[in-house]
DNA sequence: AAATATTTCCTAATGGCCCTAGGTTAATCC
DNA sequence: GGATTAACCTAGGGCCATTAGGAAATATTT
């Protein structure tokens, strides 16, 4: 009887592409065993855990999202950048909701495997670079980092949530309120006296 | 032998508690009926499922999340009623991270248990209120009060998910996005010429 | 107060899932 | 080709969700 060739990657590929499907905590062994015409118990040679395969599978989003960002904002700046950016982003979650619900995840990720992870470091030092653009001296810097990450994925997870009522198409405030993030970031209030920085 | 007294809204606490103290996933029908010293199959009397009991549990925190807002709110106007706004927001994800946890999974809820609560309405409905001090037009009034949600769920969400490294408090990057929004507010963009509205 | 109806909670049972232990067989390396 | 490694399997234990149907406590009616 041949083998299946299986390895920890193509195990997170299939939890990934069935968490798109049906929604990550349909993500089982069984099922993921199932879809690779294998049977469950042959998975844990590739995987400690489900526990371990959704964090694998939370990386193999932030990896995908990371580069997706990176080639859109590629030669951009300023509120093209931006643009392209949250765009991206917002569109990574759609295509993979699955995949994006994962990110989602406390950190409770096998620290080892996080180390050799590029992905989420990467997002952070990429929104750092397009922010750049506006001129924000630390530590404004880094709350206008937190702030943009914030905006992104409160949106994107409120709208996956059927959190805007259909009274206006969330398109229409997505890009009202992509303007409203530029001006500000243009516009960054100085700390204001007598609070601590 | 007498009797546990059990009611839904006596299971759904129970299912509330149990997400607070070891996470919304850990949550089991065989968890919250030791919980209650009761055996499982008694918790069908009053909750239809385990989906609808975490559909409960996302209602309630809801509606109390929805009340500590209102009271922090009152009489408050402008900067000050924002400030309190958001920060009874964080804190109650902070003091019932499972509860709050509830509140992201998509609205799988019963329709009919849905539209009895009133939380997650009012909820909304305080957002406009507070807005409206901005002197907000719509539809800039509702992009305003997603960005605002968005902001505030996206910036808990990543905090309890452990987003942010430690280098600055998560702390001080609130206190400073939250100037920066009402800066934002007060000098919210008109839309570009050429865009539709 | 007695009789009846209702509801609560139970026992029993089914099937699904996660995961471990230990055996086979296919690929790989000399 | 023979030995080693690894992939995949069978078997099984334990926990969980859910249903069906019975017994006992409460509520309602007479």
């Amino acid at each position: 009887m041949p083998r299946a060739g299986l390895t920890a990657d193509r195990v997170t590929l299939a939890g990934a592409e069935l968490a798109d499907e049906v929604g990550l905590d349909h993500v089982t062994m069984a099922a993921v065993a199932r879809r690779l015409g294998v049977k469950d118990a042959s998975l844990y040679a590739h995987v400690r855990s489900l526990e371990d395969l959704r964090g694998r599978i939370a990386l193999l989003a932030a990896d995908e999202k990371t580069i997706r960002i990176a080639e859109a904002t590629a030669g951009r700046a300023g509120k093209d950048a931006l643009v392209a950016f949250a765009d991206a982003w917002r569109r990574y979650a759609h295509d993979h909701p699955g995949r994006y619900a994962a990110t989602q995840i406390p950190m409770q990720i096998d620290p080892e495997l996080l180390a050799r992870a590029s992905g989420p470091r990467r997002a952070v030092e990429l929104t750092y670079s397009m922010l750049r653009a506006y001129a924000l001296d630390e530590p404004d810097l880094t709350d206008a980092v937190r702030l943009m990450r914030s905006v992104l994925h409160g949106f994107v997870s409120l709208e996956a949530a059927g959190g805007f009522a259909h009274a206006r198409p969330a398109e229409e405030s997505w890009v009202r309120g992509l303007d409203a993030l530029h001006t500000l970031l243009e516009h960054w209030p100085a700390p204001r006296e007598g609070d601590p920085a």
